[in-house]
RNA sequence: GCGCUCGUAGCUCAGUUGGAUAGAGUACUUGACUACGAAUCAAGUGGUCGGAGGUUCAAAUCCUUCCGGGCGCGCCA
């Protein structure tokens, strides 16, 4: 929408300027003021050059655009350093309903990734843990990303890097041998496999000798037998049926499942080709790779020869970039880790590949609560189940309240709550801690995601009374304030896409919404729509239909569904 | 100690990558439902953008330094 302004704006006057137009097209700003048009030029770089004062050259240049205008441009005015050009109102109009209208389905969408492939890993859990509050950032996050990205035209694959090896299988083995019978392991699966996790820990610390079972439990995991492989891929498939159960419920998809365990047979050679490069160095028995003196060494191998995190990571790195053939490798994993992932990045770059630009840490902020600390080994965490459970019981309360008429409340509630709290953690920025509180993840009013669905569904409404078909194109002008300010909001809605995509960040985009409803709010509150003159009715439903359609793509992007009523 | 990161209204946070008069929500005060849905809208109160320097036409934004919070710093993942 406003890059196709901007196209024609640099296209037109890029000779006039003597500029390149993608140069051109780069400055053009859009103003955060009505007043000021629908694109803003500085012109203060090119008033040092040229030795005038910002304000005479801009007048200069509004005049000397203004003789020569492209069809659709009302008018060039100067304001103070900045040239700002305002489009006519039925140009911007038809735009907006050719692109927002017209394009259902996949508004604002660019081409800018197609035929590149996108790799990105999301959402990856530890077997056998039940997913805490911690596990949501890491889900929505990176499943608004996949969002985005395919927004943008690439191929995208939603990698899960599943935590599926370790001691801790060791553990689970020989606890499930032991106790495995005391549980109801056909009637409750996961809840049983959790239930042995935490009885391990329990008894270890009163008996430490259940470390070393654990340990000799593993060790013939890894030697291959078939036993205990056996229960491991039991294990693994109870968990990740449980964890698709709560992903289905945040929308949440992956396409391919490759687990650390999926690395086992790619570690050797990785080793191998560090030692070739002579970068492999021995240090206290254990392998490692100096990164210099800013950075701590990274261990590839541990004294006793077993291989760590790194070495599996350098491994999954090397198979999304060779195998997998991506274009863009993206890793969303909490701050926590940031030196671990600089670290592989580096040892990358000190292996000669040139494409260690591609991969990037998708780091975002811890959450914090306020009382105690919150261990899972111990059975002491917020489950995520339990934050869904509260916030849809919160919302049908509230609509037993509000609307006790609501045709499917059960389906609309879970809509709505679960559409709170991931839209609740979508709306700061993602590199920031979040200290965990109930009432603001369960705070319905305000800036938050029920306020967006309530004007989506407000939208949607007035379609329904309306009753007949809403006109795809505008017989009228449309000049109130508040429907000039609401069509310049949905005019940006593809340059937020782009946006919040290319800096990886989704507020950005919830942000937007949040605004689209601020404007919506003022100019369904001043402006009267149905009960109006013919005209009038058919082009404010025009509007309202285009907000609808935005709010719903904007929604879906986050992954939040925007339902019928609430 | 070193590295990364954050610091904006009482509280929770935005601020379009250096642009025009720093904005929302919440809380508090007040107004609007026989009204297209009040999970809404309107008005008011509330700011040394952590402090100090610097870069330039222009700094909440970039650089330096200090203060404060968070995370991390070789055999866990």
């Amino acid at each position: 929408m406003l890059p196709l302004l901007k196209d024609i704006i640099s296209r037109h006057y890029a000779t006039d300027l003597n500029k390149q137009a993608d140069a051109l097209f780069k400055l053009l700003e859009s103003p955060k003021q009505a007043g000021h048009g629908h694109l803003s030029l500085p012109v203060f770089a090119w008033a040092k050059e040229h030795r005038k004062a910002p304000p005479v050259l801009a007048q200069e240049i509004a005049a000397q655009l203004s003789v020569r205008k492209p069809a659709g441009l009302e008018k060039i005015q100067a304001v103070s350093g900045f040239v700002n050009f305002t489009f006519e109102n039925r140009f911007v109009q038809d735009l907006l309903s050719a692109e927002i209208l017209k394009k259902r389905g996949h508004v604002g969408y660019a081409e800018t990734g197609k035929g590149k492939k996108l790799v990105i890993d999301f959402a990856s859990p530890n077997v056998a843990k039940p997913m805490h509050v911690g596990h949501l950032r890491a889900s929505v996050i990176g499943q608004c990303l996949v969002n985005l990205a395919r927004s943008q035209g690439y191929e995208v694959t939603g990698l899960n890097h599943l935590g599926d090896w370790g001691v801790q299988f060791g553990k689970l083995a020989w606890a499930y041998t032991k106790w495995g019978s005391e549980y109801p392991f056909k009637e409750k699966p996961f809840e049983s496999l959790f239930q042995l996790y935490v009885r391990f820990h329990d008894e270890a610390e009163k008996n430490p000798e259940l470390e070393a079972e654990g340990s000799k439990m593993f060790k013939k995991l890894e030697e291959g037998d078939a036993e205990i492989e056996k229960l491991w891929k039991m294990f693994v498939e109870i968990s990740l049926k449980d964890y698709q159960r709560i992903w289905d419920m945040l929308g949440i998809k992956h396409d391919l499942v490759r687990g650390e365990s999926f690395y086992n047979d790619r570690m050797k050679p990785v080793e191998q080709e560090l030692k070739a490069k002579g970068l492999l160095e021995e240090s206290d028995g254990a392998m490692i790779v100096r990164l210099g003196d800013d950075m701590a060494p990274c261990l590839i191998r541990k004294a006793d020869g077993a291989s760590l995190y790194a070495t599996r990571d350098l491994a999954s790195a090397l198979y999304r970039m060779n195998e997998l053939k991506a274009d863009l490798n993206l890793y969303v994993v909490g701050v926590d880790q940031t030196l671990h992932f600089r670290q592989v990045f580096k040892v990358l770059e000190l292996m000669g590949y040139p494409w260690v630009n591609k991969l990037h840490h998708i780091a975002f902020g811890m959450y914090r609560f306020k009382d105690a600390k919150l261990s899972t080994r111990k059975g002491h965490t917020i489950f995520l189940e339990d934050v869904f459970s509260r916030a849809i019981e919160l919302v049908k309360e509230i609509i037993a309240k509000k609307n006790p008429d609501l045709a499917n409340p059960d389906e609309v509630a879970k809509q709505v709550g679960i559409g709170a709290i991931v839209f609740n953690d979508l709306v700061n920025d993602r590199v920031k801690n979040v200290d965990f509180d109930w009432d603001r993840a369960l705070d319905f009013e305000g800036d938050s995601g029920p306020y967006v669905q309530y004007c989506g569904v407000r939208c949607a409404s007035l379609v329904r009374r309306y009753g007949k078909p809403v006109a795809e194109t505008f017989q009228l002008d449309l000049t109130t304030p508040e429907e000039q300010e609401l069509m310049r909001s949905l005019l940006n809605y593809q340059d937020t896409l782009r946006n919040a995509f290319e800096n990886f960040k989704p507020h950005i985009l919830a942000g937007y919404l949040i605004e689209v409803c601020h404007r919506f709010g003022q100019f369904y509150n001043k402006c009267r729509i149905l009960g109006e003159s013919d005209e009038i009715q058919a082009a404010r439903m025009t509007l309202v239909q285009m907000v609808h359609v935005i709010l719903e793509e904007g929604l879906r992007t986050l992954s939040i569904e925007l339902p019928e009523a609430m």
